[in-house]
DNA sequence: CCCAACATAGACAGACCTGTCTGGTACTGT
DNA sequence: ACAGTACCAGACAGGTCTGTCTATGTTGGG
């Protein structure tokens, strides 16, 4: 049968998950973590070499969450693309939506040289990559330009999920996505 | 005649500024800003309550700055608009550029109660306002929506200037524009 | 000339941080 | 039965953080 709580790696990496979203990198302590994962600290550093692998391990799995979860929707070309932004959109406007976690992530690791920001650039080339691809399949004229204008209201609209007043952002990410795909 | 230096506090804001702005606000400390200003840490508290009161004045100021910058930009209505966007897109692709220092500092600081985020809600009603009056004075059929789209493509070009290769920066925002404004 | 205001250097307290280490427990496969 | 592995609790070292304090120096106004 299997373990009656999850496993121990899972529980930190859950735990870490959510209190770094919720409250940022660096304030939130390994001592903390250990505590809400009911985890002994050498276990931690049995499995995380460090702090700072520990969030790369965050960030990449919630890279690879997203890709997973894009690459089951429904659609091709336009379609897809308009499903995507109604999600982003969705999620942006949810209660305790605090922001993107790789722009939140890259906001608190200055370094463009460290592990954290070489896992925020990949997300963004894969993001950016995607949309060409769509964009292409759907007949745009310009899928280059086109996808460097959906990777900025990507970033918009995680911005103003996060800082603007609830229920905005949805309607907001909209009316830009249309202007945007028209030009 | 002025003196030597500085006054103490001025160089305790302007080293302040410097380091927030390149490094983060919680991985610069009290004591990297003193050794930097030159100034005793007696001095820094006599002049600033707390770490996080000095936090406060350097986006408060940063606030003041943005405001007299664009107060003093000729023209009005769309041109106005043009101008200020074309301002926005060089800086954020200058280098050295790493980001709006409001969107950095509400990622670092979680709570939405914290007088930090307070000075960031500020800034944003006071740029979505500009943006409303001057899409009025430009016979905008939809001035409060518009500039909504205006604040997120200001958003957008902050990060895209923080996290994209150099140089994609300026023309995305151009074309945005373009599209956002067409609309 | 003297005093108040502002500056200096730096010790200090108390808290928190990451990461290591010891020692003991429980389960699993052979 | 036994070895190996994963896990637990918690002490500890060494560093950094904010904020307070002492004690001294400089300077300008009355």
């Amino acid at each position: 049968m299997a373990p009656p709580a999850r496993d121990a790696r899972t529980r930190v990496l859950d735990t870490a998950t959510r209190l770094f979203y919720a409250e940022g990198v660096h304030t939130v302590g390994i001592d903390r973590i250990i505590a809400e994962a009911e985890v002994a600290k050498a276990t931690f550093y049995h499995h995380f070499k460090s702090k700072d692998a520990l969030v790369g391990a965050y960030l990449t799995e919630q890279y690879q969450l997203q890709r997973a979860g894009f690459a089951a929707m429904p659609g091709d070309g336009a379609a897809k693309i308009e499903l995507i932004f109604t999600r982003i959109a969705e999620v942006s406007s949810l209660p305790g939506f605090r922001g993107c976690p790789f722009l939140n992530a890259a906001a608190e690791f200055a370094d463009p040289e460290h592990p954290v920001r070489e896992v925020v650039a990949e997300y963004r080339v894969w993001f950016e990559c995607l949309m060409r691809d769509l964009l292409a399949e759907a007949g745009h004229r310009d899928p280059a330009g086109g996808a460097r204008l959906l990777l900025l209201l990507r970033d918009a609209a995680a911005v103003s999920g996060a800082l603007d007043p609830p229920g905005r952002t949805r309607e907001t990410v909209g009316a830009a996505l249309r202007g945007l795909l028209t030009a």
